[in-house]
DNA sequence: AAGCGTATCCCTGAAAAACAGGATATTTTC
DNA sequence: GAAAATATCCTGTTTTTCAGGGATACGCTT
């Protein structure tokens, strides 16, 4: 069985090693490729490949928006995300739009032909960083509640403990329990840190 | 006259890419390739290339690192920084760091040639995206000076007021001019916004 | 249903930072 | 050498942060 593979990233480069990696593999026909995710859709109507390979960046739509809109009118088409990024949060968010895998793109001629064709059976396929990020944040993900999290927000954009209260309806003193619980949390010293840290941590 | 020119991306996906982008070139000779600083810099101890295509985001050093390194042990080597941000910070610290010219990793063959063929003449050159960042931030970057930076990033570190003053042999009321001169120049309401939008700016 | 843990809520008072509104050296730059 | 930018230092008032308490509500397990 030959699996047609299309490929979406808006770096040539990457392109063309893909289709460079893949022109010796018997089992892989190149279907195609697209810069960005409007000659992706338009490529869709005409002809339909098994595998997409998506970059999460694309300079019209992010590809978690792109990988949603192909899965809801191709159910069939399997997508797997392609990023520089080891970063959970799209990772989780390409699995959650439908994916069917995600690799990383450093990713080896091996590696990449693993992933095809796990998910052209109708796998999942996770490259091993990949999977280790989603695992190690799942555990880090606890970390903060719901309501911490959007306290955390609102002090990221410059409000201070009593405008937070007044927009969430309660009293400054809660909003500040949160704060010195989100400060324990991040092991944070004090405002500046505590906004360093999430923000590397990519929680604002 | 035949250029050789080695690369150093940790992305097989992109080496490949380049392999095959450069392999109908008659003026380019494919010196090698490595996915990390360490293996560069050891193969330049025996082969000496004319152009490095170097990315910024090495596993064991920053590309900025390792181009400066180069530069200052084989001066006669160019090197081009190669990236998928358009970042500023990083354009121009590679610059700063001795690169001759820097593309962007969606760059088409014929602009990979022409900055290749650009600097093996010790000419620069910068892609129009990577120039146009670099004008634009040429009048956003004269923001900090060099003191403010480094109360931003020891304000970043979560250190008080009192305790920079020590660090810098300064007197807290420096500290806090530099802050409120921070706060102004960054548009920031206070400390949290401050550190958001420093972070978000790449600088810190 | 009782118990446990966690989330959410609230208070007070001392410490720190923000803010306003100054001034004076010391470099750069033209 | 003059102008502009940078770095330095004050004072005092207002606002925010932070440490150390405690209380209720909710969900999950036994």
């Amino acid at each position: 069985m030959i699996t047609k593979v299309f490929i979406v990233d808006d770096h040539y480069m990457v392109i063309e090693g893909i289709r460079s990696l893949l022109q010796n593999e018997k089992s892989v026909e190149w279907a195609g490729h697209a810069t960005n995710a409007a000659s992706c859709l338009a490529f869709l109507q005409q002809h339909q490949p098994d595998v997409i390979l998506m970059d999460i960046n694309l300079p019209d739509k992010s590809g978690i928006d792109l990988c949603k809109e192909v899965k809801e009118k191709y159910p069939s088409v399997f997508v797997v995300g392609l990023s520089t990024f080891n970063q959970q949060s799209f990772i989780q968010k390409m699995m959650d739009s439908g994916a069917s895998g995600y690799v990383l793109k450093n990713a080896s001629q091996d590696e990449l032909m693993e992933a095809i064709e796990a998910v052209a059976k109708g796998k999942t396929y996770l490259s091993d960083e990949a999977s280790q990020t989603l695992r190690r944040n799942e555990s880090t993900n606890i970390l903060l509640t719901r309501r911490e999290k959007e306290v955390l927000e609102l002090i990221a954009e410059g409000m201070t403990n009593n405008v937070i209260a007044q927009k969430l309806f309660i009293s400054p003193a809660t909003v500040d329990t949160h704060r010195k619980n989100l400060l324990a949390k991040l092991d944070a010293k004090n405002t500046a840190s505590l906004i360093r840290m999430a923000s590397q941590l990519q929680l604002i």
